[in-house]
This record gives structure tokens, sequence and C-alpha cells, in this order.
RNA sequence: GGGAUCUUAGCUCAGCUGGGAGAGCAUCUGCCUUACAAGCAGAGGGUCACAGGUUCGAGCCCUGUAGGUCCCACCA
């Protein structure tokens, strides 16, 4: 024994050191290489407020397995890592700190807030970045960005100015999304929906001719202070008469109109709405179309201005019942009935969005959605799985225009600036503007830019955009975006526009989506309901490599999964056996390397799991291609654990224990090599356990991590190799089954017999005597082509072309062993049933692909031979 | 209202282009066999939601039904 390993791994001492071995060598960084193929990645770059959570862990355990796959593979595989600035969360957190100091933004300002702000940025930035180093992540460090670095701020402005020469970008009144707690508009995109329990207010209003009431209902009986009309269908036979009549509004005593439009629905309620074109979408376009007053009724922060002294400096929910209160006092209130109906939420603070009128920014999106999905429906931009295109289409195809201005001072501020003399306004890239009509300083919109207007640009603006750098040409296109379908509309179709737009192609090939981490109970893990888990917690109690492999494992792409402990524990259960088997090999390895043994001198067995490793090879390779991660990840995890472990591991004890055995160097050099090919395989899922393990058993091998991925080749297929063995272990199993069926225990060792007349099986078993023996817990295997000289009640198990016999010298229960074998006859009936069933189909016959048909027929002489051997154990044990 | 998706073992989930139902955990029975008890060898457990259809053949493809989840949508 010459290397030694610990008995059990233990990855919270190695994780730290190797990461910073691969740092210090540079491994992650990439240069643009023109003598290798282009791997890129762009991470999607968490929030600089944030911590580390699941959804990271599960994002960038995905990229870091592509990135060390394609590295290893040959490419020069870039992941490029950055943070966001996310400009309304950050301006939230900080407004929220100074307010436990007792001051506002207003207090001090934008420039001192903004100092504070990069300030924060500098204490909490690095956070993520440390956590994300934590799970493994091999990202290009060197390349790290910031949403609002000088690379990305200049990009941000290029973008704006062009887009607003192209008239892509305008100003104008429009309704918008408000949040009167962050006082900031919001995207459509930017508005969650929640089903909320309400009231239907049934109003009248009185005719002003005094000729009787039109009945109406609303959600929103405040509103009714900027009603500026009623609206009925102009096809509706029960209000004709009345459009265009006068009606009094309740308690403001103004005089409305009644106006047709086609956008009231006759079926639903009365018929008839009342229209606040001020407070609520739709009543805006009906106003624009009737030419309505616009009349605001609330301030900013949702209280009723002071236009209404009565209720003025209320707030929208107090001043709801004072006014219903109001209403009722007047007789305008027929009756109040329960409603449940969905109202718009801030996405980030989750309180009832304000609709409201204002001067906004806004991107004009019909004419870049338009290349936009048409990408998608060639196929340059492609969805894994693919059914997330739908969604992407469906959101694409019916956009309106994107709000971009937000009333924020933290993120990039407009670039467009005002005379406050003449009204000129200049769109600029300069960061300063004197008037070119009156040569006065003119003055910076005060408004920033959405957050996701900079994303938008990441995957170009990270690579150097808008000069025109080589790593730009180089590395653009990027290959795989990682992300959750939950930013499909915010994030992921922003940037395929914009790179279409800016740069002319998509911004990737591929977009894999990958679902939500949920907990035990299927929940969404959140703050609020306190069941987040801490992946970093995780890593200390098990490692990143048993969480890598815990959130990779047992998913299908786009799915949402849950996290159980127990799963991670199955993980790290898996890190140890890997440890363990390197361990055991190591502890046997001679003190001098191990000698290239040629193929001649290779046993069967070692052909036989030379040979699955090749094939497993290829199939990782395929399945990762494919974006198979988790199947790639169950199949190295049985390979490892069963072929390798289980079986091959210990068919090649013996020959290791007996230091006469003339195959021990070809054993050696097996476990070596399939040890190596698997350790490399898993390298990607579970990077820390093998390269630690790596870098002792090769030690003149620097990192497994720049070592050459493992290639399918032919010189390794042996299949008539893995046919013999699996021959073997087919006896094996039988055995194994039939002693448990007897409870003998592993210790109680019996000759075995291998009774076949078959030459091919018996030189089979000679050649595979050695593990055959130890396998099958055999003092002795004796192979001959008939019964001679085995006892009379000795036990037998069937397989294809052989029974084997084991006499034990105890008396064993003949009636169990016939009842046993009345069940394997059983068995076997009904495998003959369905062959011959099959067999005997004309139109399978006819129509079934030969190979299939030749497969059947395989099978059918083998359950034949097998069941005339049954039969003949069972006639000799009833004798 | 539209769309997507799911329904497979007690639980959580895989199942690639249609060709004899799998894993992990849990349960049961034996084993401290000198790599690993974080282990080894066995066992039990499924009308693949339901109903039709296509096919020689369906967990997989098509249609419909039921239930769950999610997204989108201006029904006041």
């Amino acid at each position: 024994m010459n290397k030694e390993l610990e008995k059990n791994y233990n990855p919270a001492e190695i994780e730290q050191k190797l990461y910073e071995k691969w740092e210090e060598k540079k491994y992650f960084h990439t240069e643009a290489d023109r003598s290798k193929k282009p791997f890129t990645i762009v991470m999607p770059p968490p929030n600089i407020t944030g911590q580390l959570h699941m959804g990271h862990a599960l994002d960038n355990t995905l990229q870091d397995i592509l990135i060390r796959y394609k590295r290893m593979q040959g490419y020069a595989a870039l992941w490029v890592p950055g943070t966001d600035h996310a400009s309304i969360a950050t301006e939230a957190k900080i407004v929220e700190k100074m307010r436990e100091e007792g001051i506002t933004k207003e207090d001090i300002g934008r420039e001192k807030f903004l100092e504070r702000a990069w300030e924060w940025k500098k204490q909490y930035g690095g956070r993520i970045v440390a956590q994300l180093k934590k799970i493994g992540s091999s990202c290009d460090w060197d390349r790290e960005r910031f949403t609002m670095d000088e690379g990305c701020n200049k990009a941000v402005k290029e973008v704006f100015v062009k887009l607003y020469d192209k008239g892509l970008i305008y100003r104008g009144e429009r309704i918008i999304n408000w949040c009167p707690k962050c006082l900031t508009s919001i995207s459509d995109a930017e508005v969650e929906y929640e089903d909320q329990a309400g009231h239907f207010w049934h109003l009248r209003y009185p005719l002003k001719d005094g000729s009787g009431y039109i009945n109406l209902a609303t959600t929103r009986p405040e509103t009714l202070l900027g009603d500026t009309a009623v609206a009925v269908n102009p096809k509706d036979d029960r209000y004709k008469d009345m459009v265009g009549k006068m009606l009094i509004l309740p308690i403001v005593h103004r005089e409305i109109p009644i106006v047709a439009d086609d956008y009231v629905d006759m079926e639903f309620g009365t018929g008839v709405v009342k229209i606040t074109p001020a407070h609520d979408p739709n009543d805006f376009e009906v106003g624009l179309r009737h030419n309505l007053e616009v009349i605001n009724v609330l301030t900013e922060d949702a209280k009723i201005t002071e236009d209404y002294p009565k209720y003025a400096g209320m707030d929208r929910y107090e001043a709801r019942k004072a006014i219903v209160k109001d209403l009722e006092a007047e007789g305008a209130l027929v009756k109040i009935e329960d409603y449940s109906h969905n109202v718009g939420t801030c996405y980030r603070c989750h309180t009832t969005v304000e609709p409201r009128v204002s001067k906004q920014w806004f991107v004009k999106m019909q004419p870049l959605a338009e290349p936009a999905i048409k990408a998608v429906r060639d196929g340059r931009t492609k969805f894994v799985p693919e059914h997330f295109d739908k969604t992407y289409f469906h959101w694409m195809e019916s956009i309106k225009d994107w709000c971009i201005s937000r009333q924020l001072w933290w993120g990039h501020q407009i670039p467009a600036f005002y005379c406050d003399d003449c009204g000129e306004m200049v769109v600029t890239k300069d960061d300063t503007c004197k008037c070119p009509k009156c040569g006065k300083e003119m003055r910076q919109d005060p408004d920033t830019l959405d957050t996701w207007f900079s994303s938008a640009l990441w995957p170009f603006s990270t690579l150097g955009w808008p000069e025109k750098t080589e790593e730009l040409d180089y590395f653009y296109p990027t290959t795989t975006l990682v992300t959750g379908y939950d930013i499909i509309f915010f994030w992921v179709s922003r940037m395929i526009f914009s790179g279409l737009e800016h740069m002319g192609d998509v911004p990737f090939d591929t977009v894999l989506i990958h679902g939500l981490v949920r907990d035990s109970l299927g929940r969404k893990m959140s703050k609020s309901l306190g069941n987040g888990i801490d992946p970093l917690e995780v890593i200390d109690k098990y490692g990143a490599d048993a969480l890598r492999f815990t959130l990779i494992t047992g998913n299908a792409p786009g799915n949402d999964m849950r996290f159980y402990w127990e799963k991670v524990e199955a993980s790290r259960n898996f890190a140890n056996k890997v440890w363990n088997a390197s361990r055991f090999i190591m502890m046997n390895m001679p003190e001098d390397s191990i000698k290239e043994v040629a193929v001649a001198d290779l046993t069967d067995a070692d052909r036989w799991i030379l040979s699955k490793a090749n094939t497993l090879a290829k199939e990782v390779t395929e399945n990762l291609d494919k974006y198979e991660i988790g199947v790639a990840a169950a199949k190295l995890y049985d390979f490892i654990w069963e072929e390798f472990c289980d079986w091959y591991i210990e068919m090649v004890k013996p020959r290791l224990y007996n230091a006469e055995d003339t195959t021990r160097d070809a054993a050696m050099y097996t476990l070596k090599e399939v040890l190596t090919i698997s350790l490399k395989l898993l390298h990607p899922y579970m990077p820390f356990v093998t390269e630690e393990i790596f870098c002792t058993l090769q030690a003149k091998e620097e990192s497994i991590m720049i070592s050459e991925w493992p290639q399918y080749t032919e010189e390794r297929n042996f299949p008539v190799e893995e046919e013999s063995v699996e021959i073997i272990k087919e006896a094996v199993r039988g055995i194994r089954n039939t002693r448990a069926g007897m409870n003998v225990p592993p210790s109680r060792k019996a000759q075995v017999y291998v009774v076949s007349d078959s030459e091919k099986i018996q030189k089979i078993f000679e050649d595979g005597k050695v593990f055959f023996a130890t396998l099958s817990y055999a003092s002795d295997v004796i192979i001959q082509k008939d019964k001679t000289g085995i006892s009379e009640d000795a036990v037998s198990t069937v397989i294809a072309g052989a029974t084997i016999y084991m006499p034990f010298a105890e008396l064993v229960d003949i009636d169990k062993e016939i009842e046993r074998l009345k069940k394997e006859e059983e068995k076997l009936n009904k495998e003959l049933a369905r062959v011959n069933g099959m067999l005997s189909n004309e139109k399978f016959i006819s129509k079934a692909p030969e190979a299939k048909i030749n497969e059947e027929k395989e099978k059918k002489a083998k359950y034949e031979t097998m069941m005339e051997q049954v039969q003949a154990q069972l006639l000799h044990l009833q004798k």
C-alpha cells in the first residue's frame, strides 16, 4: 500500500483547498483561441442584494456541468460571471435601511443616495460571488462583470440612443402600472396577478333629465371621483335611447355622458360600465376613443388628492369605505355582492398596483418582436425542453410596448436632456448637454431604466460591446443559456430581440430551462414560509458534490423538483462509494507504476468492464450533448456502483490477493483504467471528489479539470466477452438467490457443479472460474458435461445452457426446492407464451423488422432449453 | 376565457427515436465477507389516471374525460 485515503470521504477539508488551487492555476480563465472551438455561457447575473438560494445552486450547477464537460472536450469553454444591480430591489433595501435610521431618500439627495448604494454594492456584491464559489462554479472570474460597470453603462447608452434614433424608443403619456409603495412605474411583466376576495358594489347613477337611473357595478367605488362617462354597448337595445344623455355622478354631482363602446360586454352585469380613464387601462382606451377628460384622483402613494377635500389624504381603501358610506346616504348604493377578482400586484413588494397616467419612456415592441419570433421559429435559438417555445411565442406575439422608465435613483439614468427654458429635448450618449436652441445647460431626465434593460444586453455587453473586441467576435453568439422558466419573459425574450437588433444575431443557440426547487411538501421555498433550505448548510453538512448531484439527478429539464435531505444523503453516499472504490484500488496498487498491458493479456472480466466503460463514455457524451444531464448522471451512478464496484471489483479480488496470479497486472491495469474513465466522466457532476482522487491516483497529472474527456473507441468494444461475463453473472445471481431462499450464510461454502454439454459454456466457466468461485461462495468449482458424481439431493439453479448444482452436506428441504422450481417453471411458461404469441402472429412476422423477429426467436430457443432443464430437475426431485 | 404541463411501486421521481416496467428512499430476510454498515447479498411491491383510436406491437403517438400544478388574459 503506497497511497492512503481516509476511510470516509470528508468534503469539508478538501473543497476549499481544491477550489483555491483551480483559481490559482487559472483553469477557469479562457481566451479567444482560434485553434479551438468556442463554447460560451453567460451566467444569469444574481442580484447584488441576494443570497445564494437553491435556485442559484441548481442553475449554476447545470452551467458548471456543461462548462467542465466542454472544457475537458477541448473547447475554449468560457463562462462569464457577473451580478445585477437590481435597481428596484436594491433601492428598496437601502431605503428600508435608511428608514430605520430615520432618514429618507429626499433628505440626503440623489448624489449621497448613490454613494450609499455603491457602498452597499461593495459590501454585499461580493457575498453571492463567494457563495457561488462554494458550489464549485468554474467561471472565469477575471471576466466578472456588473450591470452598472463602465462597459455596461456604455452599452446601455449606446442602445438607448440607437433605438431612440430609430424611433423604437419614445416618450409618452400613457396609463402604466404604478406601485404606490415603491413609488415607481413598473412594466406589464412586473405585475403579478392574484385572486383576491372583494366586493361588487352596485350603484345607480341618476339621469340628468330626471327620467330615471342607470344601474352599474364596480369593484372600485373610490374611483368614482374620477368618472368622466358611463359606457354601454352600441348594440344593446336596453340602453339604445340613452346614449348621448347625461348622468349626474353621485357624490361629486358632475355631469357625465353615456357613451357607446364595443368594449362593454352586454352579457356581463347590467351591461353598463363606469369609465374612469385615469385609473383603469381599459377606461383609458375608452376615454381616448370618446375624447373624455382624464381626471386623476390619486396621489402617487395612492391617496385621494386635494381636489376632493372631504376625502383628501385618505388612502384608497379608507376612501373606499367613506365613499361607500356616502353613496349609501345618497341612496346611490343598490347592493353589495361578494366577488373574487384578479388584482395586479407589484412583483417586488406585492402591493396592489395602481394604474396611473403619466409620462414615461417606452420601447416600441412590434418591430423588435417580429425578428425575435422568427429566430426561434427558424430554430436559430432552441428551447430545451422544446415546449417552452410556445410560452415564448405566446408572450412575444401579444406583446405591448415596454415601459422602461423607473422613478428610481439606483440604475442607469435615462440619457435624455431637457431644456427648462424652451422645452427642447436631446437624447445623447454624452454626460452633459447644452440646449441646441438656446444654449442653456440642459437637465438630465431624473428617471432610471428598468433593470432588465441592461440585462437584456448581457450576452454581448459582457463580451465588450459596443467595442469590437476579439472576445465578442469569437464567443458571440453564446452557446447555451441556462435559466428557470420563471424569467423567460423578463429576460430570455428580451435578450433575444436585443441580440438580433444590436448584434444582428441571436444571443445563444440553446436555452436550457430548469424548474423550481421546492420543499419536501412541494411548496415554493420562500422567506415568508420560512421553508427555504440554505445550500451552504447542505454543503457544510454533506459537501458541494452531494448537493450538486442531488440537484440534477432524477429530474427532467423544465420540471420542478422537491428537496429531500434523504436524497442528499444518497448522493453523499455515492461520493463516498467512489472514494472507497478508489481507496481499495490504491491500496492494492504497486509502488512502481502500473504496467501497460496488451489486450491479449486481459481476461474476459477485464474486457467486459472496459467494454462497458467504453459504452458508458459514448452514452454519457451523447446524453450531455442532448442536455439529458440527469439521464447521464443516472448511468454514471449505475455503472460505478453496480457494474464496477459490486461486480468487477469483487470479481478481481482473488487475482489481486494472489501474488502468483499471472493476470494480476491486467487486473491492476483495468482497475486503474476504468476508475480513471469513471472519474473523468463524473467530474463535471462531482468536481471535488473526482479531483482529489484523480490527483492521488495519477500522480503525474496536474488536474482532472484539464484532462481529456474519455472517448468511445472501437478497440475497446468486446461484445463476445461481455456476453460471457453476463452468462456467469446470471449463474451467480441464480446461486445467490437459491442460497438466500434457504438461508445459507455466505460463510457456508459449497461445491458448485456446472453441468453443460455445450463446449462454449464449459469454456466460459473455465475461464471465469476464479471469480465465479468467489462470487458464488464456492469451495470448489467443477465443470462437467453430465451429472456424474453429483449427490442426489443437490440443489440447483438453471441458466440457459447449463444447470448448476450445489450439494450441501446437510439435508435440504426437498419440498421447498420443488416449490421454487415450480415457480421458475411458471415464469418460463409465461415468457414462452408471450414469445410464442408474438412469433405465431402472422402480422408480426410480416411487418416487424427482421432484427426484432430474430431477437424473439433467440429468446424462444433460450427459454425452451431452460424449460427442459427445469423440468428434468423437477422430475428428478419428485421421484 | 386561452395555453402549457403533470397523473408510473407506500413516498419522491426517471423512462432517450413505440419492441419484454426502472432508481432512490421506505418495508421485509440474511450477512460486522480484510474499499465502503454512508456497506454487502437477497425479497416483496405497479390494470403506467380513465375511455377510445392508430399500430404486428403503446407508459411513450392521436382524440376525449377526470383530477392536480403553472402561465397568460381588460370582463367593469
